[in-house]
DNA sequence: GTAGGGTTAG
C-alpha cells in the first residue's frame, strides 16, 4: 500500500525531487496512503491532515515501515528518501509483480522508484538467511554485483553467511575463493559455515591459513573452532585451538570459554572441561548446559540434576536446551518422580511443551515404562517434528503396541511429516516386536519412495522380522541377496531367531558367523555354546567358552531392580544378601506354588547348560527378576502396578511365571529388560510371546 | 557482517 502510494506520488510530482510533499498530501487525501501512530498524525495535524486520513496499516516501530525519524526528514521536505524506510520488511521478499521468477524489491531499485544503499542490501540478504530463502538470495546476490556497492566487504560476508546458513556450502566457498580483498569475518563466516554444517575438517584447515594471512581471530572464529573441534576424531586440534586461545586472550571470553567447556566434554575429559568452568569469571546458562548435557549423554542422571539444581541456586534460569539434557538424564536414571517433578516446575515458569523439549519428556516417561504418559505429551506438544514422531513411535514399539505404531506412522505419513532412516528403524522394529511380517515387508521397500537409503541397522531389522516370524530360510536368502556385506549384528539377528525357533543347524552357521565377525560381545558366545551344549557337541561349549575366557568376556551378571517410593533395590540371581531376604524366599515360595496350581511349569530350558560345579550350582539360582518380584509384592500395597528393570533380557521362564502372577495376584506388572516393555496383566502379556 | 549448549535409533 505505502509503495503503491508512493509511486502516485512520485508519478504525480512535477519537480526533480524523487517524492514531493504536496503529492504526498494529495495521495492522503484520496485515502492510497494509510497512516497509523501518533507521532505520524501529530505530524499530519499540524498541517491540518488528519480528518482524511484512515488511520492504519503502518507500523509505528522503526524496523517495520517508515521508521520516525524518516518519517519527520520526510516532512522536513529532504531530498530523497532513505531506501530502506521506503519498504517495509514485510516486502523483502515479495514476488514481482510481472514476472513469477523476480522480487519486487529488485525492480523498485531498476525502475529507480528506491535507491538502494548498502545497508538495504544488508536487510534484505538477514531476511534470506533467517527464513532460508536460497534462491531468493542468489537474486539479491547477483543484483548486488551489478550495484556501485559490488566490493564492499561488509554485504560480502553477508552473502557468505547467508550461503553457509542457507545450506549451500558450494555457494559460500566459490564467493570466498573469488573475493579478492578478505577480511577476519570473511574467513570466521566460512569456519563458522563449516563448522556448523557438520564439516569440521575443512573449518580447521582454514585455521592456519587464516593465521598465515597475519588475521587474528576473535571470539567468534574461535566459538567456531572450538565447535569443529568437538566432534573432530581426536582432541588435537581443540587442543592446538585452546591454545591459540590463551595466546589471544579470549581465555574470559564467555562464548569461547562454554565452547571449551563443551570441547573438551565430547572427549570425555571432564577434568578439563571442569577446570575450564570452574576458571569462568562470568558464565552463563550455555556454560552450565554444556556440563549438563555431558552428563546427561554418560548416562549420569544424578551428577546432572545436581548441576541442574545448582545453576538454579547460583541464579541461572534453565532454557529449553537444559531442559532437554534433564529430560534425557531421568530416562536415563528412570527418575520418573524426579522427572514428574521438573516437568511441573518448568510448566510453572512458563515453559512451553515445543518440540525441543517435549520430544525428551515424552521420551522420558515411555523410558519409565508409563506408555500413556507418553501418548499424551505427544498429544499436547504444540509443535511436532520429526523427532517426536520418532520417539512416540520407538515408544509404543518397545511397549508391544506395534499396531498403534503403524497407524501413527500412516498418519505422519498422511500428513506429509517426512519419515527419515530412525522413523522407518521404528516402524519396521514395531512390526517385527508385533510379529507383523507383510507390513514390515511393505515398508523397508517404502523407504525407497522416501529416497532414504537402507543402513545395516535396517538390514538387520528385516532379517529380525523374518526370523523372529519363522521364516528363518527366507531370513538366510536375504542375507545372501543383501547389497551390503553382512556384519556380526546380521548374523545375531538370525542366531537369535534360530534360538526361538529352535533351528540348532542354522543357528551354530549364524553364530559362528557372528563371532567371528566380532569377539567383544559375550551374548552370541553364550547362545551359541547353549546352542551346542543342548545337541551334546561338549567339545565345542568348551571351545566357545574358552574363547570368551580368553578374550575375557564374562556373562553380565543379570540383575534387575524395583523402586519403592525414591529407593532403588537391586537385585542379583541367587541374591541373599539382602536384609529382608528370609521374607523375600518365603514370599516367591508362596508365590509359587499358587502360580503352579494355576499351571506354572517351570521351563527348564533357559538355564544354561553347564558342565561344571560352580556353574551346576548356578542352575539352581533363583533370577534376580523373581526376587524383585517377591520383594515388590511384600512392600507394595495390593493393586498397585509393580516395574521391574532389567540390565538383560527376561528369561522364558521367568516371562511365564510373572504372566501367572499377574493373574493371580491381580497385579499390573511392566518389565523393561534391554530391548523392550512388557506388560503383564491378567496372565497375559503385551508382547504376545513374541520377542 | 562472523560464535557456543538439545532430543529419537543402535
Amino acid at each position: 500500500m505505502f509503495i503503491r502510494a508512493l509511486h502516485h506520488v512520485r508519478s504525480a510530482s512535477s519537480s526533480s525531487r524523487l517524492f514531493s510533499f504536496e503529492a504526498l498530501v494529495q495521495a492522503i487525501k484520496h485515502g492510497e496512503l494509510e497512516i497509523s501512530s501518533g507521532i505520524y498524525q501529530e505530524h499530519l495535524h499540524r498541517r491540518g491532515l488528519s480528518s482524511p486520513c484512515t488511520i492504519a496499516s503502518i507500523s509505528t516501530s522503526s524496523n517495520k515501515g517508515l521508521s520516525t525519524s524518516a518519517f519527520e526528514a520526510f516532512f522536513e521536505d529532504n531530498e530523497e528518501g532513505d531506501a530502506s524506510c521506503i519498504i517495509q520488511e514485510k516486502d523483502y521478499l515479495r514476488k514481482s509483480h510481472n514476472s513469477k521468477e523476480g522480487l519486487y524489491v529488485l525492480d523498485l531499485i531498476d525502475q529507480g522508484s528506491i535507491v538502494p544503499d548498502h545497508t538495504l542490501y544488508n536487510k534484505l540478504l538477514k531476511k534470506c538467511t533467517d527464513l532460508g530463502k536460497l534462491r531468493e538470495g542468489r537474486m539479491i546476490h547477483e543484483h548486488f554485483l551489478k550495484s556501485k556497492f559490488k566490493s564492499d566487504v561488509f554485504t560480502l560476508n553477508t552473502i557468505i553467511n547467508m550461503y553457509t546458513k542457507c545450506g549451500s556450502l558450494n555457494d559460500a566457498k566459490k564467493m570466498f575463493d573469488e573475493m579478492p580483498c578478505k577480511d577476519m569475518v570473511t574467513w570466521t563466516a566460512l569456519i563458522s559455515g563449516y563448522s556448523q554444517n557438520e564439516r569440521p575438517e575443512e573449518a580447521l584447515a582454514l585455521f592456519p591459513q587464516m593465521i598465515e594471512l597475519g588475521l587474528k581471530p576473535n571470539q567468534f572464529t574461535f566459538g567456531s573452532l572450538l565447535k569443529a573441534s568437538g566432534s573432530a576424531t581426536t582432541d588435537t586440534p581443540g587442543r592446538q585451538v585452546h591454545a591459540f586461545v590463551v595466546n589471544c586472550g579470549y581465555s574470559s571470553d564467555v562464548y569461547v570459554a562454554s565452547s571449551l567447556v563443551d570441547m573438551y566434554a565430547r572427549f570425555d575429559r571432564i577434568k578439563e572441561a571442569q577446570i575450564v568452568f570452574d576458571g569462568m569469571v562470568s558464565k552463563n546458562e550455555v556454560s552450565w548446559n554444556a556440563l549438563i548435557a555431558f552428563h546427561a549423554r554418560k548416562g549420569e542422571g544424578k551428577d546432572a540434576l545436581k548441576l541442574f539444581w545448582r545453576m538454579q541456586r547460583e541464579g541461572f534460569k534453565p532454557t529449553h536446551f537444559t531442559y532437554a539434557s534433564v529430560f534425557k538424564a531421568c530416562a536415563s536414571t528412570e527418575s520418573l518422580e524426579q522427572g514428574k517433578w521438573i516437568h511441573a516446575h518448568m510448566l510453572k515458569s512458563g515453559g512451553k511443551l515445543i518440540a525441543f523439549v517435549g520430544n525428551t519428556i515424552l521420551d522420558m516417561y515411555a523410558k519409565a515404562g508409563s506408555i500413556e504418559d507418553a501418548r499424551k505429551i505427544f498429544n499436547r506438544l504444540e509443535s511436532r517434528d520429526v523427532v517426536s514422531w520418532n520417539s512416540m513411535l520407538t515408544g509404543l514399539a518397545q511397549h508391544g503396541k506395534a499396531r498403534e505404531a503403524v497407524e501413527r506412522f500412516e498418519e505422519m505419513l498422511k500428513i506429509g511429516v517426512p519419515p527419515n532412516y530412525i522413523t522407518f528403524l521404528c516402524v519396521l522394529t514395531a512390526c517385527s516386536h508385533g510379529g507383523l511380517v507383510n507390513e514390515g515387508l511393505y515398508y523397508f521397500e517404502l523407504m525407497k519412495k522416501y529416497n532414504v537409503e537402507p543402513h545395516v541397522d535396517h538390514y538387520v531389522t528385516k532379517v529380525d522380522l523374518l526370523g523372529r516370524a519363522g521364516l528363518l530360510n527366507k531370513a538366510l536368502d536375504f542375507i545372501k541377496d543383501m547389497p551390503i556385506e553382512p556384519t556380526s549384528a546380521i548374523w545375531g539377528a538370525l542366531l537369535g531367531a534360530c534360538r526361538m525357533h529352535k533351528n540348532t543347524e542354522l543357528g551354530i552357521f549364524a553364530g559362528e558367523r557372528c563371532i567371528e565377525l566380532d569377539h567383544t560381545d559375550s551374548g552370541p558366545h553364550i547362545i551359541l555354546s547353549n546352542i551346542y551344549a543342548s545337541i551334546g557337541r561338549l567339545s565345542d561349549v568348551a571351545r566357545v567358552r574358552k574363547r570368551m575366557r580368553e578374550i575375557g568376556l564374562d556373562k553380565e551378571p543379570g540383575n534387575s531392580w524395583v523402586k519403592i517410593g525414591n529407593a532403588d533395590h537391586v537385585f542379583v540371581a541367587n541374591d541373599d544378601a539382602h536384609p529382608l531376604n528370609e521374607e523375600i524366599r518365603k514370599m516367591w515360595v508362596k508365590v509359587s506354588e499358587k502360580i503352579k496350581q494355576a499351571g506354572y511349569v517351570p521351563d527348564t530350558s533357559h538355564v544354561l547348560a553347564f558342565t561344571d560345579q560352580q556353574e551346576r550350582e548356578a542352575r539352581l539360582q533363583v533370577h534376580s527378576e523373581k526376587l524383585a518380584l517377591a520383594f515388590a509384592l511384600l512392600n507394595t500395597p495390593p493393586g498397585t502396578r509393580i516395574l521391574i528393570l532389567k540390565n538383560i533380557r527376561v528369561c522364558g521362564d521367568c516371562h511365564s511365571a510373572i504372566k501367572f502372577v499377574s493373574k493371580v495376584m491381580e497385579r499390573d506388572i511392566i518389565v523393561r529388560d534391554t530391548k523392550r516393555y512388557h506388560h503383564f496383566s491378567g496372565g497375559s502379556c503385551s508382547c504376545k510371546d513374541y520377542w
